[in-house]
DNA sequence: TAGTGGTCTAGACCACGTG
DNA sequence: ACGTGGTCTAGACCACTAT
């Protein structure tokens, strides 16, 4: 009972608290898949879908315990892993939201730059340019693209205390970015990440980065206003949404004079 | 009811699953603190005073559950946090073991670099120095010492493929590291917070990082065989034991041509 | 076969936020 | 006063591991 992963909250299952006598054949199960797994890939699919939009409220527990015909602990259950995931907010009397990237709490998920002091320092975006081009193999592969399929390529400064500190370089799948324009974006006030989902409804859920100390070729160091040769932490990123497909590739060029990358490990 | 921080597990607290009428004054919950809580605090004690040791299994939920009057399901809750920081693993049908730094699993947790291939390099140290000596300021006070008391200062390389990758500064606390030397260093096969739980109790929990780019310095670069001026990653790393005590400062310099730094946001 | 952790349920009560 | 998430309990059954 419970098992089969092709159909979600089947209940052969019926929960038979009543002792012993638990229904028709266990039949044995192949590939065993918890029931509030289940119900965390339906709860995943309404997000995906936008049926429950970020910031938004979802029905209470009780409600999708009734809906998914299951008891209200596996839902609290798969609940309680999609916001151990950030997909979800809980905030208790109120209700559970869908997260997010405006909340002060989500800003400094992905930008982890403090200033010596450990303070987080506001920044101001400063727009280079926005275009859109064929994904070369690189690109492609990392976006899983087919080489030459459209990108839209941003390349933005990052200023801390008017200080240019940050160059990124950044790649989208031209296919679901449509209509994103050096003027939209221009217009736009907050995060990149919180437009990317208000506008294009894709939410970044999670990024892998891999960090390099490197040279600042010429180009580069002028941007950010430090001699060539300079040392720059490199952060190259790679951001994924829904069902785990990546859909930003960000080379990040960071001045950490008076500043330094927050990583913890726990 | 069941509130009392300061009298872990009391039992004002009366299941009294039977319905309605719950005993006495329910009297205001000024600091509330679940009980599941309090029993994670007794676990974690019986872990810091070494009634438990790194490897070892714990007892059974049920007989936690006896032991601390309270039910399996509380114990279990506590216990899953306790797995979630890493503290206890959980192995299904054998029993929770206490965590220990000498499993694969935990080896890439503290020391991220993998090679450009995303593969892990085993890595051989060799080890430059080991004395004691007073702690200067600074140290003292990341390490919440008083100046000039003793402390330890570790210096080694670490070597990939036979090159020098990483050069490490390590400071301990002389008080908690009595009677280590360079002698029982050398000796010591496998991860120095292998070593650390071992001989010294002392387990490393958690840890925060601070990462810039740096150039390198004669002296590192000299060790490092780079050119001096060499962008090299600077890792400022403070380690923390149980009740969040820190027992470790340690600064590394990385090369990273061929190597990069890992870092997953989620 | 016995023991361990893992899943699921159902119901009671508590703390928090809002009417 | 009511609804939400949060805690706690108790019991049944499942999956995994060892003996």
């Amino acid at each position: 009972m419970r098992a089969m992963s092709a159909n979600p909250v089947s209940h052969a299952n019926s929960p038979a608290p009543e002792s012993g006598a638990s229904a028709s054949a266990p039949a044995a199960s192949p590939t065993f898949s918890p029931l509030y797994q289940q119900i965390k890939g339906l709860i995943t699919q309404s997000l995906e879908t936008g049926e429950w939009k970020p910031g938004e409220i979802i029905p209470s527990e009780v409600e999708l315990a009734a809906r998914y015909k299951v008891s209200q602990g596996t839902v609290r259950k798969a609940i309680d892993e999609l916001a151990a995931e950030n997909l979800l907010v809980r905030r208790q009397g109120k209700g559970t939201f869908v997260a997010t990237h405006n909340e002060e709490r989500a800003q400094f998920r992905f930008l982890r730059l403090l200033a010596d002091d450990g303070a987080e320092h506001p920044h101001v975006s400063r727009l280079l340019e926005c275009r859109r081009l064929r994904a070369s193999a690189d690109i492609a592969r990392q976006l899983d693209l087919k080489p030459s399929d459209p990108v839209v390529l941003i390349r933005r400064l990052l200023q801390f205390d008017g200080e240019n500190t940050v160059l990124d370089e950044i790649w989208l799948p031209g296919a679901v970015f449509r209509g994103l324009t050096a003027e939209r974006l221009a217009e736009y006030k907050g995060p990149l990440y919180a437009m990317f989902e208000a506008e294009f409804g894709t939410r970044m859920i999670r990024a892998t980065e891999k960090i390099r100390a490197v040279a600042a070729e010429p180009a580069v160091a002028d941007l950010l206003n430090v001699p060539a040769g300079f040392p720059l932490l490199s952060v190259d990123r790679v951001s994924y949404t829904y069902g785990d497909r990546p859909v930003e590739v960000r080379r990040g060029w960071y001045v950490t004079t008076g500043y330094y990358y927050q990583n913890d490990l726990s």
